[in-house]
Parts: C-alpha cells; sequence; structure tokens
DNA sequence: CTGTTAGCGCATTCAG
DNA sequence: CTGAATGCGCTAACAG
C-alpha cells in the first residue's frame, strides 16, 4: 500500500503528458466522441497512460461543465421499513444500468426533513428525483423542475400534477385496502378493528378511508373501532392493539395499516393469551417478505416495491434521455390480495 | 407552477447584481467567514437577494474548487438484507447531522459490483467511504487512500490494516457465533446441525468456524452436519433446512448463519411437520427486528447495526474532521446472545 | 469592509 | 486528426 498520502490525483493534462498528446485527445478518447476522430495508434497510447496512471475522471469537473452530475436522488420515509429497501433496490439497479449512482435520504415523513432533502438534492445538482413525499405538496417540487430537474413522485397529490417532467406512480390504495377489508367482510368477521398511525400520512389515509367506507357500506351498522400508534412500526402496531383488546367487545379482525403494525398487533395477541385467526383474525398491507415467513403466515396486499422501484426509475431515465417529454404522466401499478392464514 | 421549463439557475454573479455587491461578498456570507468581514446591512442585502431569487449553491463547481464533495458513500451488500438497512440508517443520521449526503452501493458480496462502486466512488470524488466489503481486499482501497479519502471498513481483512485513514469497526463473529452454539450445547441439543450461505464470504466463515470448532470440542464425537443455500436469504435457509431434514438422523438444533436464513428453516421445518423448538431448536444471528417478532422468536446474536453505522460514521467524520490521524483504528464492538423461545 | 483576479478539471468550440 | 483557448460557478488570496 502507498505510503505516501494525499498524492494528487491525475488529471487530464497528466495523462496528456505521458502519452505524449494534447488534453483534447485524451477527452476524446474518454467520451469515446466520434470513434473516427482519433487514431486508433494514439487512442491506445492515451488509453495505456490513463491506466498506468490510474486515472478517474473527476465528477465535480465533468459535472460543473456539463451540467449532469450521474446522480439521481431518492427521497423515502425511513429505510427501516421493509417496504422501502425494495423498493430502493429497485430503483438502484435501475440506475446502477445507466451508469447514476444514488443519493439517498430518509425524512421518517416529517416535513422539515424532507424539505431539507429537497434543498440537499438541489445543491448536489442531481439530475433527476424520485421522491415518497408525505408531508410535501406538489409545489414544493417547482423549484427542481424549474432547473429541468424531473421528478417522479411514488404516490398522489390531492391535486393531480399535470407539470412538465413531473410523474407519479401510484396504487390505488383505497381500492386495494378496499378489497382487503371486504376479504374480512366476506369471512364473516365481525366487529372489525383497525391499527394504524397516529401521524395523518396521506398515504396511510387511503387505507383508512377504505376501513370505513366498507364498514359503512357492509358493516351492517356496527361502529368504527380504530386506534392509533404513535409510529408505522411494531411498536406503533402493538400498543394500538393492546388498546383495541382493552375495549369491549373485542374486535373478530383487525386491519392493520401495514406490515410491521400486524407483527406488532400479532405479539400482542398472543400476549393476551389469544390466537391468530381462531380467536382475532389479522390482516397487514405491503406482503413484505417476512410476511409470509410469519406464523400464522399474513393475509395482506402487495405492491411489489421493488417492482414499483424499477419502474419508477425507468420513468426518471425516460425523462433523462429525452424520450419521454411534456406533461406528467400518472402511472397506476397493480396490487394483489395475498390471502394467507392469519384471515 | 412555473411554466418556463430550464430556466438557468441563478448563480452567486446574479445574486451579486441584484444585492448590488460584489460576487466575493456574496461567496463570503454564504461561508459565514469571519462574521466580521462583513456589514451587517450589506449581509441582509445579500441574505434578501438570495432567499428572492431562490439561489442555491452549485455543489459541483464548489466541489472542484473546494476539493470537498460533501458526499460520503455506503458499500453494502444488499439493502434487502435486513440487517442493512438499520446499518445504513445509523450512518445516515450522523451524515445528516454533520451536513453530509449518502451515495448508497449495492454490490451482492459480488467482486465486479464492489470495484464497480469503489471507481463509481473515485469518480463521484466522495470524501470518505463505509465499506462492508466481502471480497474485496484491503489492496483494493489503495488508491481511494492515496486520494485521501478516509476509509472504515465494517468486518476485518485476513491481514490486519494499519494503513494510514484505513479504520476498521468489527464484531468477533467466531466469538459470538461460539457463544450461541455454546449455548446450543448446553441445552443439551445433539445432534447439531447448522445452515450457510455457499459463497464462501469471508464474513459467514467465522460462523461457520464457531460451529466446527464447538462441535471439535465439546460435541462428543457428533459429526458435522452443514447445509449450504444458495444466499444468505430465507430462500437459502429453506433449502439448505430441507435438506438437513432429508438426513438421518435429523439434526435436534440447527444453527442458521443469519436470522432471515433462519426464517426461511422455521417455515421448512413447519412444513414438515415438526415443531419448533420441542422437535427442532433454531437459533439465527443478527437480531433483526423481526427476530423479536417471530413466532416462537428467535434466540439469536445481536450485533445492534444502527449503532455500528453509526459509530463507523462517526470513526469517518473524525478523520474528516482531523480530530484522528495516522495509523488505522481496528475498534471491536461488542455482541449480545440474546435467547429467546425458538432455542 | 469590499472588489479584482486567478484557477480547480473538464468538454468544447474553432483553427490548423 | 490534433492542439490552443475558453468558461462552467465557486473560493481564496491579495489589494485597496
Amino acid at each position: 500500500m502507498t505510503g505516501a498520502s494525499t498524492r494528487k490525483r491525475p488529471t487530464q493534462a497528466d495523462v496528456a503528458r505521458a502519452a505524449g498528446v494534447s488534453q483534447t485527445v485524451v477527452s476524446l478518447v474518454l467520451n469515446d466522441r466520434a470513434l473516427v476522430a482519433v487514431s486508433e495508434a494514439t487512442r491506445e497510447r492515451v488509453q495505456a497512460a490513463i491506466a498506468d496512471l490510474g486515472y478517474v475522471a473527476d465528477g465535480a469537473a465533468r459535472s460543473l461543465r456539463t451540467g449532469k452530475s450521474l446522480l439521481v436522488a431518492s427521497l423515502i420515509p425511513d429505510i427501516t421499513n421493509p417496504f422501502y429497501p425494495a423498493f430502493e433496490r429497485g430503483i438502484q439497479d435501475i440506475a446502477d444500468d445507466r451508469g447514476y449512482d444514488l443519493v439517498a435520504y430518509n425524512t421518517d415523513g416529517l416535513r422539515a426533513k424532507e424539505l431539507r432533502a429537497l434543498r440537499a438534492v438541489q445543491r448536489a445538482r442531481v439530475d433527476g428525483i424520485i421522491a415518497t413525499p408525505f408531508q410535501l405538496k406538489a409545489d414544493d417540487f417547482a423549484p427542481l423542475l424549474a432547473d429541468g430537474v424531473p421528478v417522479v413522485v411514488f404516490g398522489e397529490f390531492a391535486e393531480p400534477t399535470t407539470a412538465p417532467r413531473f410523474d407519479a406512480i401510484f396504487l390505488n390504495d383505497e381500492a386495494a385496502a378496499g378489497r382487503l377489508v371486504e376479504h374480512l367482510i366476506d369471512r364473516g368477521y365481525a366487529p372489525l378493528g383497525m391499527v394504524a398511525a397516529a401521524d395523518n400520512h396521506h398515504r396511510r389515509e387511503g387505507r383508512i378511508v377504505a376501513y370505513r367506507r366498507l364498514l359503512a357500506e357492509r358493516g351492517e351498522g356496527q361502529a368504527e373501532m380504530l386506534a392509533f400508534g404513535n409510529d408505522p412500526t411494531e411498536a406503533g402496531g402493538y400498543a394500538a392493539m393492546k388498546e383495541l383488546l382493552a375495549r369491549s367487545p373485542r374486535p373478530r379482525a383487525v386491519f392493520a395499516a401495514n406490515d410491521m403494525m400486524a407483527l406488532g398487533a400479532l405479539v400482542a395477541i398472543r400476549e393476551a393469551g389469544l390466537r391468530v385467526p381462531a380467536d382475532i383474525a389479522l390482516a397487514g398491507y405491503d406482503d413484505i417478505t417476512v410476511a409470509r415467513l410469519a406464523n400464522p403466515s399474513l393475509t395482506t396486499v402487495a405492491q411489489f416495491p421493488e417492482r414499483l422501484g424499477r419502474r419508477a426509475a425507468e420513468m426518471l431515465f425516460e425523462r433523462l434521455a429525452g424520450t419521454v417529454v411534456g406533461e406528467g404522466r400518472r402511472v397506476e401499478m397493480p396490487y394483489e390480495l395475498i390471502v394467507r392464514d392469519s384471515a
């Protein structure tokens, strides 16, 4: 290993000197500009010098010059929620294919952090951004769009966005949750409870709306049994389920706003000496990997997060490539009801 | 939302013009250089112009000039493995504190991807890197170190690294796995099987070594029962467990090289109509969140990944701040045996 | 306290 | 086919 530290790294000028050509030529071979423009002999000499010196392009300089950073950004609430790693992995794989790097931000669904990330994104001069906004409004993306940075949002905004370069990919959360709740009703479970996260994350609202709507439409007058946990995590699910268990009558089935909450609820139910689904049926949302592995395996709704991430990234790169221009697209993705043992 | 697209974004020169000062002054107030250097009135005028124009610094230009990118990189095998999101979240939180952004790479533990990521990292001019290498050797980091980029590695290399700016953070995997296997032996389980991933990821080797050593030392002559899955995932654990179940005699207890594999093994065991731990005891490694939520809850070894990530990031920023200089440090982190219901 | 000047490394005219 | 010159936006001397 080299002893000398902080050797200044070689520039195109250094390579040029070593190869006995001008810096322009180095740039030309590096960018594979017009295969004809540089003679084979020169090209080889330059390549040799590059390998020899261990030259690696300086992204900052290139970015300053070209206006492209080869960076895309991803804003998600929390990588610790198992839905998002898969989503991000999907993005990453596509980005990797295209020679782009991914800058990741966790926002915790907090507006302050979301705005901060947006600012960082602008500063970093990323070429495009995929965001899963919780509190952001469409207008918050205006500066980015004005800079010509395409945006893909996962989820919908209250006001549909048709701004140029502003794409949305989403699931019909309410319909999906509705399907699930109907399944619970069809199985004859009543009364029907729900555990959700306290924050009024618009993303979760659709699920609550679906629960209420189905209860009204097909609940035969049963009252709403809704309990909130602090966070959309297993801890939140556990706490909310505890609360539901203390009520009388207790629910015959519970819809958890996501699988992690369902897993937490499962623990609470077990601790109460009750069995799933014999005493209380339980359903989640997301179909994270462990939903299938749980005991009992979890009835849930699959969103296919990796596919979502890939699709979102593809949409972004279509914008970057100029393949698609103009008004924002709104792409609805399919969901699937997964019936397993828990309900 | 702005209709005009690709408005050129304002530079310091624009701000200067709007505020009626020179571009230097704008730079000064932006960098808060010497509070005394700029008069309060001017500062305010500049701030106003900045807000007015929506000026955001150009990271590329700044990076080119200063040599700092305010970017740190993280190399992990696969964000989809629940251990790593927590690890990365730890890094991210510290980086965020320091005003740095995180560029993330998934390598799948493949040497080709690892090298590619290293190259990308160099190109992006990141200021520091935290890597969880599977196939990389210490020498592969030499170019980065030569550029003056500090490196923190999670895990150990065969040859201890004392190069300047090259820190390592690690757990004594073998000791930890040894503790777990001893626990299994102490409970009187025999014969003792193990499921692991096929790849000879050095990271997992310690666990296998521990299993073999304990078997030799305290196994009273029992033969090794080791089955490999393709990947360190639930699918790999499921497949390997199937294989173990087909053997005769079948194992009384199984140590899975990580929790996801354990969860997969759990499914295989259940499918065989056997119970855990009554028929087969089962233990994992990592203590991912769902280990506690599983049914039965999983006996495992906790590595506290979020804390690991935070500590790794702190070590990196100590280098970046110049608080720590010189030879690489080797920081061993604690583990904890978590005995739950599965074994 | 503020302005002038000079690059950072690169891609790209434009001449030869 | 190759080289010289230019400027992207910014920070940091250095003058005034």
